[in-house]
DNA sequence: CGGACGATTGACCCAAATCAACACCGGTGG
DNA sequence: CCACCGGTGTTGATTTGGGTCAATCGTCCG
């Protein structure tokens, strides 16, 4: 299993009509690094366009226990299930600039918009297959794997040639990969010392070209 | 963590647009036990609505592991996230019977139906909740856990008094909730021996009513 | 400089995987 | 009717990957 599907997808089909009315009426705001931008069960007044910075889906349990979903970065959306309530938290993991818009106001331009309810489905569509593609690597994989699949998948999103930043915490990944923090770091410190991946500091890594084990996908292409 | 939102979804707000879509224009269809309906990766070339039986859809990755993401009974659809490709497997789990529509239809269907995006948009939100709650149960609980919360999700389904059907194998159990065969086996045992439930051979079971230790939802309910 | 928080590393332990044997049950054919 | 057989489920023995507890190290920042 070294598979890129989580971040690896395109956001074209739907992210210009939903970008546009974004673009149009959105208000900006500001998150601290941290901060709870909504909390679980809240009643959803308003939805979201990143901008700028990383933010965190999470899921807390009774217990206390939380699973971090997935990891949203510049032009993902929140809040268009159409729920009444936020089913998952959504937290800034560093400084985090969002586009918001009233619920209302939303629903009337996307309802007025050609392909606006097929741009929603299609984004809700593709966050089905993220998640699905986290259950597959959560269930069947090492600690090792999920690690590298998960850097992959991260870097493959930006740039891969240089060094990209980790924004959140050993502890973020580790709820989100279902795994101990220490084992987290473990693993990237196997990755590094057996030359797959460099590192500089604890917040940039690298893929190293020559040790390049698999690079091609395991899961099929999403959406 | 004792929770049951993975199958305590109500359908009413969506379900009545999109059945009657199926009522009216659906072919039955039957597969026999164990049989592929669709297979991943292959062209959405219908939408399905399931009248009788047990699907299970799942997810193969290249190794050849599968995760069992759902089981679906009556009254759950097949195909409404709008993407080109099957993302995952739908396979009859027992004797399934089927409603089937040409995709086109379809979706001339609902776009002419007045709320019918918006109820594929609340299916696919459920969908999304339901992925998130088994992420939560997968990432941090005992085996024990995860059985005795699939097997309450199961039976909150249907009547809840008599001893209800199970009609998958121990396997698809596992593969579901990321655990071996043999794991879920013990579990169930430990449930029977401690008098949690009651099994009836072992493709029937009921939870007994004094050793209620806990029904109250520790997920937040779906939407 | 010193405190604090995050990351790393080490030592130990346990829950669940794995490997293996056996029981059960339904079907098939002599 | 019973013997056989294959598939599924159960139980037992052993191993191990990663969790847990704990100490140390950086690094950032006041």
């Amino acid at each position: 299993m070294t598979a890129s599907a989580e971040f690896s997808q395109r956001r074209e089909y739907c992210g210009n009509v939903l970008s546009q009315i974004f673009a149009s009426r959105g208000t900006q705001m500001r998150f601290a690094p941290g901060t709870v931008i909504e909390a679980q069960g809240d009643p959803v007044a308003s939805v979201y366009r990143v901008t700028r910075g990383c933010v965190r889906t999470c899921m807390y349990s009774v217990d206390g226990d939380r699973k971090v979903l997935q990891f949203l970065g510049a032009g993902d959306f929140l809040g268009l299930s159409g729920n009444e309530e936020w089913l998952e938290a959504q937290e800034a993991v560093d400084t985090v600039v969002l586009e918001a818009i009233p619920i209302e106001v939303f629903e009337r331009a996307v309802a007025s918009a050609p392909d606006g309810q097929r741009a929603i489905r299609s984004y809700l569509a593709r966050r089905v297959g993220r998640y699905a593609a986290l259950l597959v690597l959560t269930a069947n994989t090492s600690a090792l794997d999920r690690v590298r699949t998960f850097l992959q998948a991260f870097a493959g999103r930006r740039g891969t040639s240089d060094f990209v930043s980790l924004p959140m915490g050993r502890q973020d990944i580790a709820d989100h990969l279902g795994l101990s923090m220490e084992t987290v770091s473990r693993s990237i410190t196997t990755l590094r010392v057996s030359g797959e991946i460099a590192m500089k500091g604890s917040a940039f890594f690298r893929f190293n070209a020559g040790s390049g084990a698999g690079t091609e996908g395991a899961l099929p292409r999403a959406a």
